[in-house]
DNA sequence: CCCTTTTCACCTAGGTGGTAAGAT
DNA sequence: ATCTTACCACCTAGGTGAAAAGGG
């Protein structure tokens, strides 16, 4: 689906106030997110999967923009996965309702568990096309498939550094390269912002969910080696 | 070693007149050289090895540099691998004084076999992180390794396109993207090319010369399959 | 005969989750 | 007990020259 605009959309610049972004890949985004999306954090950094794909719409085909992301801590919260209650049956599932997670009832499933650890440096990841043309950037489907997921908080890779059992909203921003001399006094106006709320996911360094392990492997090209049945189209 | 500026360096602008190019990996050109670089070129298209990478200095840090290739023909002939004279000996080995041969006495030689064929359409690539600031093309090494040849005359990949069995010498430019309004005025005194003898090379579909062969599998990662003795630093 | 095309085994380079060991 | 790390087999993706087949 199409990411609305944040609030605030009033008094963007006119190269920014009509662009659109279409997320790539909803279903099967969406189909991660209601078993509980679950993200693989390294040392080394691990990318996503899915990948972050957008179709752009809306730019100035003549202007220059440049592409990011970062992501934001969901709420304040640590979690852990487990029963909660001593194994004596199934746990409460969602603390969040947000946090979908249908299958609480047959397995395990995910709990807070006190607050979250002080944020690590919000870092964020430039396009490495950054910066190009509108015209460019809307010509085909523009992919974070380069951006990588850290647990290391003192990375110099440049990944992205988050906490794991820590749950996150990628966020993702078109930024116009403004030429005029003073445009640093422009700047909240020459951006615009888009999350897409099926995105979102819980930061780990070993799956959790046996179902994500699963749909990873299914879906993934680079998992294709712990497939075990018969190939599907 | 360095190449100097052509003729006519003087009334360049002065983000480009100090620019200078260094040649990397130069012992290893210069060993293909002194058999005769051969180039393969293929339908899909092939990568040059070696793979041309210069160190840039002179520039200007903040402002912003496109860098792209182009390759020129040597001579207006047609070369043809063999003997030449009916078998009865070595051949020439030289026409050029240029095209050095050593081992001509040994085995065969380049000839010249006719005029050239009609130039295909001269392209260029540009090097794909064009354009960036002068600070990031002198960081590091800048490599052409994304620079693929071809002898297909419609080919629509945008490769550089070449006739097989005639010389060529790569050219490299460096070129200022003047920020001016009028800048096509001055597009004459924007750029600066830099031609290192050392990389010329004869376009071949088939290697001739069975050293440049042995040359190309002993100094190339992706032919070390066809590497039989023991390893070596 | 000379040159080109196609296919192939063999590499480099790097993205997967499994597994077992390690850390707290 | 829970989470993290290091290593591994197994993939994708694509760059090599050899060899055989194709074309003029």
């Amino acid at each position: 689906g199409w990411a609305g605009e944040g609030p605030g959309a009033s008094g963007k610049n006119r190269h920014v106030c009509h662009a659109a972004a279409r997320l790539e890949m909803g279903s099967l985004w969406e189909e991660f997110n209601r078993l509980g999306t679950e993200m693989i954090v390294t040392k080394a950094g691990r990318r996503m999967f899915p990948t972050f794909q957008v179709k752009l719409s809306g730019l100035d085909p003549l202007a220059d923009y440049v592409l990011l992301m970062d992501f934001i801590p969901l709420d304040d919260k640590r979690y852990r996965w487990g029963w909660g209650n001593g194994g004596r049956g199934p746990g409460l599932g969602v603390l969040s309702p947000s946090l979908p997670c249908r299958y609480a009832f047959h397995s395990s499933s995910w709990l807070a568990a006190g607050r979250a650890e002080p944020a690590a440096p919000g870092r964020v990841h430039f396009h490495p096309d950054s910066p190009a043309k509108g015209a460019q950037w809307m010509r085909q489907i523009v992919s974070f498939d380069k951006l990588k997921l850290t647990n290391n908080l003192l990375d110099d890779n440049g990944h992205i550094i988050l906490n794991s059992m820590h749950r996150y909203q990628p966020r993702f921003h078109v930024v116009f390269v403004d030429p005029r001399r003073d445009s640093e006094r422009f700047a909240h106006q020459n951006f615009k912002s888009f999350s897409f709320p099926e995105t979102q996911f819980m930061a780990v360094t070993a799956y959790q969910n046996h179902r994500i392990t699963q749909l990873k492997i299914a879906s993934n090209p680079f998992a294709k080696g712990f497939r075990d049945g018969d190939p599907e189209p």
